[in-house]
DNA sequence: CATCAGAGATACAATCTGTATGTATGCAAG
DNA sequence: CTTGCATACATACAGATTGTATCTCTGATG
């Protein structure tokens, strides 16, 4: 009958509410320092509608790990395919990931709670969608270009992967954006002195 | 007086046991998923004994942690001073960090659980002490003998760093040596590109 | 040998997760 | 329109788990 919101609409916005607020939580005291109870603590509804939503604790933090993904994927593609060479859009994309890597609970999210809380196939499944995955496409279009000298483009990439890591990590640890341009710095001379002469 | 043991001789094999049948539920189910009650089930012992010895369970990892940086560092220390250079050191160091991380139990305590288990400050400490700490006086050196043609140090060695961590993950995934040599090879490759010529 | 400190056992309080059950309402079919 | 039902959510409860407080026992020590 006449009522002011739809089941959908309903639906969608206790998701959103949760979502957002347990992001926020699990980004700032992580995971396991994080309770359910907290989670829904002022956003009007009980612990009911969290287990009817999203199953268990764990269902929310992989609806919250997926869209820290996607907004990583979504920022580096934007970014690299404003340019054209195969080879700039490893590069521009490599120093995407490291600008959107400085946001903490980005960081937080995706690379300390996430390994230790998501069993590694799910993991997996999230890194091949929205991480690895794409930065091996990249790397394997620069080598199918002809522009870059590795013999093996995954095990290549997978060290790529690791190098941005942990210098996003590293970059976060002092303020200032010295750090960061250092990163970037070595990660585009690292990437030139395997380019194919 | 006349009794079976001493009473240091009884804290080290309460220490003991619970340490290594500790390490080895957090190496295989995670520290979440393992409870100071399993920790002491079937060594005789009951969880005040845990709690008296470690704190808290917190306490317990840390300690099991430590053990195994120590592991680590051992290794690549016993592997890399069996050589002069301190380029060659570098290199077997950095081999020898790929062979050690394929040890299942060590990659999962300090990789997946320790970063999201531990403050950020304790496990800096311990990766300054047994692990990062030393890669980065090996690169140093190998910049002060003017083999290594690095701007910033600090981060070269971060980059190498997460460049092998993530190898190690990669090679254990696939059964087999082949990785573990392409991996090797990789760094070395790496390194060699460089190296000052 | 008398005392004390350390090791460990026991019992309890406080959480916290997950489930089972109950209720109200949007929505679709007749 | 009304009847029936599935969905969304609330409530109450069971089970497990961590940490602490208290008590006991026994080496070590002067």
């Amino acid at each position: 009958m006449g009522s002011k919101i739809s089941k959908a609409e309903q639906t969608a916005r206790t998701r959103r509410a949760i979502l957002d607020h347990a992001r926020h939580l699990f980004a700032t005291q992580g995971y396991a320092a994080t309770g359910t109870e907290e989670i829904i603590a002022s956003l009007g509804i009980t612990r009911g509608a969290l287990y009817h939503q999203f199953g268990n604790k764990q269902g929310v933090f992989r609806a919250v790990l997926e869209e820290a993904f996607i907004e990583i994927a979504q920022y580096i593609e934007t970014q690299a395919t404003q340019h054209q060479a195969s080879w700039t859009q490893l590069v521009q994309g490599s120093h995407a990931f490291l600008d959107i890597a400085q946001r903490e609970d980005i960081r937080r999210l995706v690379f300390i709670e996430a390994p230790a809380v998501l069993d590694a196939e799910t993991l997996a499944k999230f890194d091949r969608q929205y991480g690895y995955g794409l930065l091996l496409e990249a790397v394997q279009e620069v080598v199918d270009a002809g522009e870059l000298a590795v013999s093996e483009a995954e095990g290549f990439a997978i060290m790529l992967n690791g190098a941005l890591e942990h210098l996003a990590a590293w970059t976060i640890q002092a303020d200032g954006s010295e750090r960061l341009e250092t990163a970037k710095t070595l990660v585009e001379h690292l990437l030139t002195l395997h380019r194919k002469s």
